[in-house]
Order: structure tokens, then sequence, then C-alpha cells
RNA sequence: GGGCGAAUAGCUCAGUGGAAGAGCGCCUGUUUCACACGCAGGAGGUCGCAGGUUCAAGCCCUGCUUCGCCCA
């Protein structure tokens, strides 16, 4: 055989896999061409990060998106699947100022300009890595289409939407209470805030009263007394009314401030008395906001302390601390400290410990956009998956609050807003203005700073199709089918790109959003980097092929959950893929001089029917479970068709007429076989594209050049047959039976056995006797007799089945009281689960209230359980018990 | 502090009210002409704890414990 066949025993996924994904490319099977003939079905991808290597969490998502894709695209869709990556304003400028500072350099130093000529050096460099990382992991994007968030396209759709959104009110600048980074130094918006716990100190400083007397106050920040402006208590507080109206002299600065009443102010915290520094706190910013108070911001960028915080300025913010604290102590002022937990936000980018400042920066209002966001799910028109994550958006979009969009960095999209030297108005405008709007002065400057990245992000399902212009693109993909992403993103994205393609578009981005697991390692956690707990996707590639890391990831995946990923995991699926191979490369053999024709149904046996029944529930059961997105049980149902119907059951039982000599029964045999192999491929194609296509260019006959065109499979109603499926149901109980005893009883393989069965009901004699060849060829057994009065051998061990006993007579080498042994455990076992079913039966209130299919279903079990037990006790008697 | 989710075999997980399941791992046998990345067989469970609802609970309800995530 061995020289016959040029085909490897074991699959090689490393030679396989380059090779095709340029074929593909190179044919153009990628290209979503729009086709007025067929109903579109369009996914964006979610645009990685210039900076980004492909993750655990790309190779996740983007595995989940192509398997998705390439269905529809078999299933006779006009798919198109479109690419992109993201400037990710943040993080690429951190990446090259670090370039820099190895260099001893600065961007400050370098200018703007020159800056951003850098960064798009560095992305020509490096920006390209993550898209051929996607190339590798197999994902079947149309790359005509890629486009890049700063592209001149994407930027024109910035501009036009910060223009009209800012015409129509929802855009404007003002002074409010940002989170400012000082390491990045920049404002974030509210949800680029990392929360975590910190264990504290909660201080308790003493401000004295004007007119003697003090009132004590509680923090965690002690520093920014420095630009307190007022003490508040709660207007129905008690304890504190009598001091509502006086002045306080804030302690080390000896400024006099009002004690006010605020609703604001929790009774419980504290000493119920606060500071009210309203330039660096939210709270504290209503508070002044409705009191009128001063606002002192007491920090520079790097969170120094700036003159305002008089003999402290200059120091670093921790540093002031210790002093401030320091200072308070020696003026008798701090009354007491108290171990504190709460929650302080960090840096979504950098970890730094962020500090709430008063600043002039752009928002955009988002109540009114927020709105008809909300309606859409709500009414279904966008269905998340799974749907527990509409609550988490509800709760956000209701309480949704400005989104801070200006960033004072250097990389993304500028803000199209100039200001006049003359009259200081503002010009916003989709072109350089060339004069003031308000007083015509050409004495211009643009706004300084860039938009956050998500600002772009936003419109990523119409800017990839060429908004603001009308594209045909935008009227046939547009809404697009799908969006598949990480479930942290919701706000940042998913929520947002729904509020504008509503409000730009008039319609919702797309229909469905998948929301895919976090990727955890065999311990539960998290992949990070920097925890060191990531595993490379291309690492794990190189070790088990890239099909057996896809075909892992999709059946890892379980709804609603997070998953875990360990390497014995892609063992296992490597083993199924050499399985696949070897049962291809089993049939290959077998079609050599095969070509496809018709199929005969008169001429199709047990287990062509069987195997064609079973595929076409397969192929249901599958394209039902794609559908609604559970992986996992597409792939699990994938798993067991193939390894355990296909291999195990169907390929053995057709190798007598494969290998034997009646032409007729072997071509039936082949075209079953065929057709089976051609379904397989197909549904295992999204999968697990490139060894289903390196099978698929070794078949005799072809229905395309590339099982990635091929239609995939359909339901065959007809071929579904119960009664083919429950004989073969009692064959292979049977079988497996003798096999047991065989087994148990440590006959080796090769030896002949004898097997008796004995069996009432006709129909099981006669499709024993039908199917005599099956137990030579899978049991072992050389002769044997099928009969309903055949004698209970008494030194012969037996399994007791439903509807017969089988024997298996081994002269001499059965141990009778183990055979007795195993049969009373087998019968108490029974009896427990009958007399569990006799009692429900004799029981009038289950006879009475349980439905009357429940209680038939229970007297059915109960006169099998029962005519097992005699059966058992039947043969235990037999055997002298 | 608020919310969401999870707890089932050694591990990872299915199981949507009517006889506890799969894969991996483990044990036994086995190089038979697709595959030892294989084949065949087997062992292994107080379904986190305590109550409740129901003819019937792994599944529904309440409380508790532990773990994870999100929001403040």
């Amino acid at each position: 055989m061995a020289d016959r066949c040029e085909i490897p025993k074991a699959y090689e996924p490393a030679q396989a896999e380059g090779k095709w994904y340029r074929f593909w490319e190179e044919r153009g099977y990628f290209r979503g061409k729009i086709d007025p003939n067929k109903k579109p079905f369009a996914i964006v991808i979610p645009p990685p990060n210039i900076t980004g290597r492909l993750h655990i969490g790309h190779a996740l998502n983007n595995t989940l998106q192509d398997i998705v894709i390439r269905y529809k695209r078999m299933d006779g869709y006009a798919a198109c699947w479109f690419p992109g990556i993201d400037h990710a304003g943040i993080a690429t400028q951190n990446v090259v100022e670090r370039e820099l500072a190895k260099e001893g350099k600065t961007r400050h130093a370098l200018g703007r300009e020159a800056f951003i000529k850098r960064v798009w050096d560095w992305k020509a460099k490096y920006g390209n890595e993550i898209v051929e990382q996607l190339k590798v992991l197999g994902a079947s994007c149309d790359w005509d289409r890629l486009r890049f968030t700063l592209d001149e396209g994407l930027s024109k759709a910035v501009r036009e939407v910060f223009v009209r959104l800012y015409e129509e009110g929802f855009i404007y600048r003002g002074e409010r209470i940002i989170n400012w980074c000082p390491r990045c130094a920049t404002a974030l918006s509210d949800i680029e805030v990392v929360h975590q716990e910190h264990q504290d100190k909660l201080y308790y400083i003493k401000y004295p009263l004007a007119d003697g007397g003090s009132i004590t106050v509680a923090t965690t920040r002690p520093e920014t007394m420095l630009g307190d402006t007022a003490v508040a208590v709660h207007p129905d507080d008690e304890r504190y009314k009598k001091l509502v109206g006086k002045q306080a002299i804030l302690p080390l600065l000896k400024r006099k401030i009002p004690v006010i009443a605020d609703e604001a102010v929790a009774p419980g915290f504290g000493t119920g008395a606060v500071k009210v520094t309203p330039a660096h706190d939210q709270t504290d910013f209503e508070i002044g906001e409705r009191h009128k108070l001063e606002r002192i911001n007491i920090l520079n960028e790097d969170a120094t302390l700036n003159e305002n915080a008089g003999p402290y300025a200059g120091l670093e913010r921790y540093a002031a601390r210790e002093r401030v604290l320091e200072d308070l102590k020696r003026e008798g002022l701090l009354e007491r400290v108290e171990d504190y937990t709460h929650a302080v936000g960090h840096c979504q980018r950098c970890d730094t410990v962020i500090e709430p400042l008063v600043s002039t920066q752009w928002f955009v209002e988002m109540e009114e956009l927020a709105k008809p966001a909300i309606e859409a799910v709500r009414s279904g028109r966008i269905r998340l998956i799974p749907s527990h994550w509409e609550k988490v958006y509800f709760d956000w979009l209701e309480n949704i609050r400005d989104w801070c969009i200006s960033r004072q960095l250097w990389w993304g999209h500028r803000i199209p807003a100039w200001y006049c030297r003359d009259c200081n108005e503002v010009t916003v405008s989709r072109e350089t203005p060339r004069e003031c709007v308000a007083c015509g002065s050409k004495d211009l400057y643009q706004d300084e700073d860039v938009l956050d990245t998500w600002f772009s992000s936003a419109l990523w399902p119409f800017s990839v199709m060429g908004w603001p212009e009308e594209t045909p693109e935008l009227r046939y993909f547009y809404p697009t089918a799908l969006l598949s992403t990480a479930p942290e993103i919701l706000f940042f994205w998913v929520a947002r790109m729904v509020m504008m393609g509503l409000h730009f578009i008039g319609e919702i981005p797309f229909r469905e959003v998948l929301l895919h697991p976090t990727v955890k390692d065999e311990r539960g956690r998290r992949m990070s980097k920097s925890l060191g707990t990531g595993i490379d996707p291309l690492e794990l590639k190189e070790q088990y092929g890239m099909d057996a890391l896809r075909f892992t990831l999709a059946a890892s995946m379980s709804k609603g959950q997070d998953m875990r990923l360990s390497p014995r995991d892609l063992e296992g699926y490597r083993k199924f893929l050499n399985k696949i191979w070897n049962a291809s490369r089993l049939a290959l053999l077998n079609l050599e001089d095969f070509q496809p024709a018709e199929l005969v149904a008169e001429e199709l046996e047990l287990e062509d029917r069987w195997i064609l029944s079973r595929l076409a529930r397969q192929i249901g059961e599958l394209r039902r479970n794609l559908e609604s997105y559970d992986f996992n049980f597409a792939a699990e149902g994938l798993y067991n068709f193939v390894w355990h119907d296909f291999c195990d059951w169907y390929l053995e039982m057709i190798k007598p007429r494969l290998y034997g000599e009646e032409r007729e029964r072997k071509r039936t045999a082949q075209e079953v076989l065929y057709r089976a192999l051609v379904a397989i491929l197909k549904m295992l194609h999204p999968f697990i594209p490139y060894i289903t296509e390196e099978i698929w260019q070794l078949l005799p006959a072809k229905e395309a050049d590339s099982v990635m065109i091929a239609p995939f499979p359909q339901v065959e109603r007809a071929w579904i047959d119960p009664e083919v499926e429950r004989k073969m149901a009692t064959l292979q109980e049977l079988i497996s039976a003798i096999r047991t005893i065989r087994s148990e009883m440590n006959v080796p393989p090769q030896a002949p056995a004898r097997a008796l069965i004995r069996a009432e009901d006709q129909g099981i004699r006669e499709l024993v006797e039908a199917n005599r060849v099956f137990f030579r060829e899978l049991a072992g057994v050389h002769e044997f007799a099928v009969g309903h009065d055949i004698e209970r051998p008494e030194h012969a061990p037996r399994i007791i089945l439903e509807g017969a006993e089988v024997f298996v007579p081994l002269e001499g080498l059965i141990d009778l009281g183990q055979e007795r042994a195993r049969l009373a455990r087998e019968l108490a076992e029974v009896q427990r689960t009958l007399s569990e079913s006799l009692r429900k039966l004799e029981d009038e209130r289950f006879l009475q209230r349980a439905p009357q299919e429940i209680v038939e279903k229970e007297q059915a079990k109960a006169r099998e359980l029962r005519e097992r037990a005699e059966r058992l006790t039947r043969n235990l008697q037999v055997l002298g018990a």
C-alpha cells in the first residue's frame, strides 16, 4: 500500500498553509463583489491597532468572523469582510515616543510636523505586521478594501461628522472636570479610566472657624485642600446646621472659605463634613457650580503643583501630600488617620493614577444620541449575543455622560476648529477656513488637539464603505450583518457605532453583535503580556498548525462565559485533523479511478443509508449552530460525526466492499463515500480551511476549483431515515457487546470467536443475519448462531441488552464467580432504577398530575427494565446463582 | 457600594423539569493492509451548602459560601 500511496501518513500543516492562502488570494476569492442577484452579507473587522501584534484574543475573534464569512460565502451570499487597521492615538504615540527617548530625543524637541512624519515612517515599517498575521490566521478579508483610520477618505468622514455634530449643537467646547493622565499629558474620556482598589488612608483634617471652634473634614487626597474653596455639609445634618454660613480658615494657606450646605454631601462619609475642591473633583465641581465657588487649579500638566499651591508649588503630587500632612501635623490639625479602601482611577493605556481636573476641552453631548441607540436594541433591530449584555448596554446608555473627545496628542485627527486672534471666535469647518466666521479676520490658528481615537472608530461601519460619498458599497452592504468583538469595548466602540450609524446613515450599522468570551489560560488567569500569561497564537501555529488552533478556539468557545485555553486542547484537536487526513487518505486511495455518477437508491446498503441519514442531520445541525453562533456545538458536532460515525463505523463497514471483488457493490460504496467526504470537507472548511483545501485538491473529481467557493451542503430531507438509524443502533449495540466480552475476557484480537445471539424479536434476528459480515469484520466473530430459542450456555460470558442476549462461549476460560458477580451488579442497578420507576407508577399523584406522555414513557421504561431484569435473573440461574 | 456570570468526573466543559454526558487525562488489551496523532474495552459523580416549590429538581425560587468580570 505504501508504495502505491504518495500521500504522507501524517498531515503536515506548515507545508499546506501558506500555499493555499496565496492560491485563494491570487484567484480573488476573498473579494466581496456587489451582486444584485445575491443577498449581501458584510462584516467589518474590529480594526486592530497598528502597534498590535496578533494575540490570542485577535486569533479567537478573527477565527470566528472567518468561520462565519466563509460559511456565508459558500452558502451563496455576496459575502464581504471589510478589513482595516486603527491609528491608535495614544498607544502609537507612546511607542514612537519611547523610540525617540532611546535616542535621547523628545517629540517636543522634534516638533509636531517632524514627529508626525516619524510616526508615519514607523507605520510604514511596522504597521502592516498585524495584517500579515491576520493572513497567516487564514482570515478571508477582502484586502483590496483595506482601510486605515487616518486615510484621507476616513479623515474626511471624521471632519464631516465633527462639523455636522457641531452645527447641530451636539459638539461643544467647555470647561469641565476631565480625567487627566499626567504621564500621557492628555485628557481622557470617562471610560478610558480603569478603577482599581487601593488600600489607602483617610485623613481627618481640622479646619478652624473664623469665629472660633472648628470643623473636621475627611479626605483621601489631602494635598487637594490647597485648592479648596468651601467646606460642605448636608443641609439636613443636625450636627452642622448652625455652622452653615460661617467662614472656615483653610489650614496652611489661611484662606477664608465658606461653610455651605449641599445635597450632594453624604452625611455618612467621614465626619459628614467635606472639603470642596471644585477644580479637582467631579462632585465638588458640581457643588461649586451651584454655589458659585471659585475653581482653583493647583496642578500642572505633569501633576506637579503649580503657583496656586503657594509654598508647595513645584512639588510632585505625592511629595506634596507628604509635606501637607507633615505641616498639618505640626499645626495640630491632622486629627486622625484611618485605613481606607477605595477605587482609584488609572490610565487605561499607561496605568498612571488619573487626576481629575478642570480643563477646557471638546465634548459631545450624548443623551439625545443615545436614545435611538437604546431603542435599536430594545426593539430587537440589533441583537446582542449573548443577550445578557443588553442590560449592561442599557445601563450605560441610560446614564451616559458627555464624551470628552479632545486629546492633547499629535497623532490623530486634528480637530477641525480654528480660533481667531482678533475676536477669539471659533470657526469649525470641513476645509481649512480662509477667514473667521465672526469677524472675517484672516488671523486664524487651528486647535492643537486631536480627536479621541474612538471618535473615528465610531464611524467605521460606514467610513470603510466610503461615506460621506454615496457609494454603491454603502447602498449594498450597509447595514452589515454581524459585528464580532470583545465585550470590554461594548461602550468604547459598539454603542458609539450604533449612535453614529443611526444619526448619520439613519440606519443601524449591524444587525447582530457577537460579544465573544475572554480567553484565559488553564489556570483561569486573563491572558496578558504584563502577567506573562499570554500564549502567542503564532507560536501555537508553529507547534500545532493554524487549523488546529482555529478548531480549538471554535470548539472551546462557550457563550456567556470566559474560556480557558491550554496546549493540551490543541493536541487533542491536532489529532482530530490527523484523523481527518487519514480518513481522507483511505477514501482517496479507494477512489483513484472513480468518477461520480448517479446514486441508485435500490443499490444502497444499510450502512450507506445510515451515513446519508446521519449526514443530512449533521448538515442541518451545523447550519443551525452556525446561524446562532454556537461555534462550540458546531465544532463538537463535526468532531463526533467525522470521527465516530464516519470513521469508526462507516469507513470500517465499507472496507469489505472496497477491498472486495463485487464491482457494483464497490461502486455504490464509492459513490456514498465520495459524497460523504465532499460534504465533510465543505462542512469543515470554514473552521479548518487549509487542510480541507489540501484534501480537496486531491479529489478525483472536483465540483469547484477550491472548496472555498464550493456550495455549502444543503439538508437532503429525503435521506433522513429513522428506521435505518434504529437498525444501525441495534447492530452497533450488539457488536459493542461482543467486543466488551472479548476485551474483558482478554480474548486476543486475532482469535476468531463464536457468538450466540438470542432474540425473540424477528426483526433483530433478520438484521443480524443480513449483516453477518460486520460481526466478522468488527467483532472478530467467525461463527455464530442467531435464534429465538438459543439455549443459554452455562460457561459463556454474556451481555444482556434490551431486545437480545449475547453469549460468547469461551471453553474453560470463564470465571463463573466473576461472571455471576458482574451480572448481579448489573441486575442490582437495573432493579434500583426499576423500583424507582415503579414507585412513580404506583403514585396516584404522579398518574393524575404528570402529563400523559410522561406516564406512558415511564410505563415503557418500566417494561423494558423488567424485561432486562428477567433476562438477567434467568442468566444468573443458568450460572447457578 | 451596585450589577452580571460561574460552581456537574482528576482537568476543561455540555446538560432549558421526566433513567447523570463529552473531550482530555487515567487503567487494560492491541502494531489488523487510512491513522499508535491509531483501534477496542474499562474505571471514575452527595451535580458548592441549606431551605423551599413540584407528582418529579443538576435544571425553578430564597438564603449562604467561594471564584471571576463589569460599573461607581
